[in-house]
DNA sequence: GATATAATTTATAGTAATTCTAAATTGTGG
DNA sequence: CCACAATTTAGAATTACTATAAATTATATC
């Protein structure tokens, strides 16, 4: 029996100022489970929020990818989706719907995880500094 | 000692026609393994062609990625990027300098690959055709 | 080989996700 | 509660990519 921490919490923890933006978009991410992007956000907070931005919806998901708090997912469109559980899986995207599925398994064995579905490919990316770049600028 | 195809030959074999900017276009991604984008790939070709359009080379590129002659690698930053080399591998971004390098063996195995690389986080992305839309629209 | 026709290319305008800027506001340590 | 740095905000700017429509070209057929 782990304890969960509010969301004002791992904010403190991850020691940056807790501020109304970052509690809303934070909340909002741990109860979506929708792999939303910023505009997803947006359009689904301002009507309760009218004073929150759209840069704002960009700045704070930044910060909260930075300090790994939510994991960030480019889908093959290039869009960059948010999700609040940072544990490693992978994920599915429908190239007719756009969504985005959530899978546990390994890619070789994808068709049993997602049963019905029609993979057309599956990418390994990776990202950090390369060796050079690690060796220069760290 | 299997037979290698050329370019044109390739394009025949796909079942498309064969134009001028495809076979230039795919010659310099057989050639250039540094996962180019549109941009790069129009600025590289460019002089030498000058007739040559930055949207055929996105029209192009599109069409070489459907009939599976190049893979597509969306990085990180959201950008397309192309490879002549369609095997399944991975590939890794570096955050600073914005390279993709190749590596061949299994993420939990990364830093070993590529030594000396710092890996901040590693990705699976699979896409197709989810559930419900492979059945109703296909 | 000439020609008809559909596919492709091209230039340019348009779109949409994201970033930038600079002024206003807010969180937090003292 | 005050000062000051961090953050938010609105709106302009940027940029990767897509759409459009006219010009060109590849290929099938005569």
């Amino acid at each position: 029996m782990s304890i969960e921490l509010s969301a004002t919490d791992r904010l403190r923890e991850a020691g940056i100022r807790v501020t109304v933006p970052r509690l809303l978009i934070f909340q909002y991410l741990i109860d979506n489970r929708t792999h939303p992007t910023c505009d997803r956000i947006y359009n689904d907070l301002k009507d309760a929020n009218p004073s929150l931005s759209l840069a704002t919806v960009y700045n704070v998901t930044e910060k909260l990818a930075d300090e790994k708090l939510v994991a960030v997912i480019v889908s093959p469109d290039g869009e960059r989706h948010y999700d609040s559980i940072t544990d490693f899986h992978g994920h599915f995207y429908c190239d007719q719907c756009s969504s985005i599925y959530d899978f546990k398994c390994r890619p070789d064995k994808m068709p049993e995880c997602l049963k019905g579905a029609v993979v057309k490919s599956v990418s390994y990316i990776a990202r950090g500094y390369c060796p050079d770049c690690a060796k220069n600028h760290m």
